[in-house]
DNA sequence: AGATTGACTGCAT
DNA sequence: CATGCAGCCAATC
């Protein structure tokens, strides 16, 4: 399925599959893609261009936490695209994994 | 062509 | 609970 497809291309359909309202892990996406490592999920989300179809935001990391980057203004637009989107933080800015966790392309 | 870094994760100390 | 180390692969210098 999709071998032909760039590492890229293949992280990104996952990701755009991924429902409003849910989110994953860079773990998560990078054991569905198989073949790559939560590093390079995130270097492709860094890599996504602006304006694309991809939801990248609904990529956070394994504590269900928004993982610090160069830019600390995206990661404050990430937590409101995902509260935008009914996703809920404590005062620990975590999301509720319990609750908004995805469980995959196909188990919806 | 070799070294460094990066939106990560898990286990060990 | 904080800190450290190893693994993984691509992009950049």
């Amino acid at each position: 399925m999709s071998e032909s497809h760039p590492l890229y291309q293949r992280i990104y359909a996952l990701v755009r599959q991924i429902p409003p309202g849910k989110v994953a892990t860079y773990g998560q996406i990078a054991r569905l893609v198989g073949g790559c490592t939560p590093r390079m999920v995130g270097y492709a989300m860094a890599a996504v261009p602006n304006g694309s179809d991809v939801p990248w935001q609904r990529v956070i990391n394994s504590r269900g936490g928004i993982s610090p980057r160069a830019n600390p203004f995206g990661e404050l637009a990430q937590r409101a695209l995902l509260e935008a989107e009914g996703i809920r933080f404590d005062e620990n800015g975590r999301a509720d994994l319990e609750t908004c966790a995805w469980l995959g392309p196909d188990l919806i």
